[in-house]
DNA sequence: ACAATTCATATTGTATACAAATTTATTATA
DNA sequence: TATAATAAATTTGTATACAATATGAATTGT
């Protein structure tokens, strides 16, 4: 999820952008019918911008025939099953292919995430997570984690603001793994972090 | 891949299937590049649903601005990189979870694979797959593979209608292995099998 | 002959119109 | 009062119009 601050040139982009954070920060709430007409004057483009950016909503299981996703147990499983799949095997090539600035990113997390603000330590702890990924250096598996982002993001939404213990100490592990190759371990070690994640978010989500 | 027979009701459906397949088989050759009024009047649909038509199928990466992908060694990689991961995963949980139903229906494709006529053995290693991901009970994982197929059926194309030996015979191996409940050895020959596909198709495209 | 510039054409992005389908409200009937 | 039937309204799917962009061809100057 590229979370763009400079404002989109296109309206579906805008479309897309507006209505996913309406969803995400509640706006718009969990199990609402979603209504073309309604959104197009909300956004203030016409209503072929606003089924495009639909469409992808749909694409990331965020509106389910025309219905805003309601977070149920079991989709937060599914979603974090396949996401822990995924980032546990990112890790894993991460550890064989990372540069020296994949490694400096990371580290940079992790100091941000003992010393930040609030909002710092949030964003770096997502963007621990992207370097990551993105070192995996596979274009079709960062596409797929990047779409599983919004849905899981909704999931968590009453957990994000919470610290979790341990996270960075858990991500510290991580990066120190990859930083030695020992990918088995990276892997390993990443695949449990989400798993504690999960954990964590299905005891608020109850 | 829902390769539906009837008819598509809807314009959207309808261009979807149509393109979706003229690029399949090469109609559309690879590289080609892709202008909304044409399909629309080949199609017989207006440019509305082609464009969601278009939309989905870049999602599905058979389209990348505009131009019909053309097969790279390397995205065959990383889709079966992937897929690998994801069905490698579903044969695990199918051993977990598989029904009577399910157990009858894997059979019958190997018996399928062993007697039919060409077709028949092709649609039947096809259902294989998906019995084996339908039965992973995740539908984030089932969507997630699905998208994928597209993209790896125009890679594998050329190879399609060689029959590689001792796939049935591997086949036959994991529908025991899930028989007898041994999911990590269902998960370890579901990412062989795939690996020595990978490998065959790799064979034809250079 | 080749690069840069201008013009013409093709193509896309967006808005809008309208009919078909769906939903909601209203009335009639048991 | 509850249920079925009908009508009104909303909402969607599709086509089309039109302006903004992008593409490509023709023209000019070097």
């Amino acid at each position: 999820m590229e979370r763009n601050n400079d404002k989109p040139q296109n309206a579906s982009l805008k479309a897309y952008e507006s209505i996913r954070d309406m969803i995400l920060n509640g706006e718009i709430p969990t199990g609402a019918r979603i209504v073309e007409d309604k959104l197009a004057s909300i956004v203030g483009v016409s209503r072929t911008p606003i089924r495009e950016a639909i469409q992808r909503l749909e694409q990331e299981h965020l509106i389910v025939n025309k219905l805003v996703v309601k977070p149920e147990e079991k989709e937060l499983r599914n979603s974090f099953q396949v996401r822990i799949l995924l980032e546990g095997y990112s890790a894993h090539c991460a550890a064989m292919y990372f540069t020296e600035h994949d490694l400096e990113s990371l580290s940079e997390c992790v100091r941000i995430g003992r010393t930040g603000s609030i909002d710092e330590i949030m964003k770096a702890n997502e963007r621990f997570h992207d370097v990551i990924v993105q070192a995996s250096n596979n274009p079709i598996m960062i596409d797929m984690i990047d779409h599983m982002k919004s849905i899981i993001y909704l999931f968590r939404r009453t957990v994000i603001s919470h610290n979790r213990p341990f996270l960075i100490d858990e991500h510290e592990k991580i990066y120190q793994t990859i930083r030695a190759r020992d990918a088995e371990n990276a892997e390993r070690m990443m695949k449990e972090h989400l798993q504690a994640d999960l954990d964590f978010s299905l005891h608020f989500i109850k």
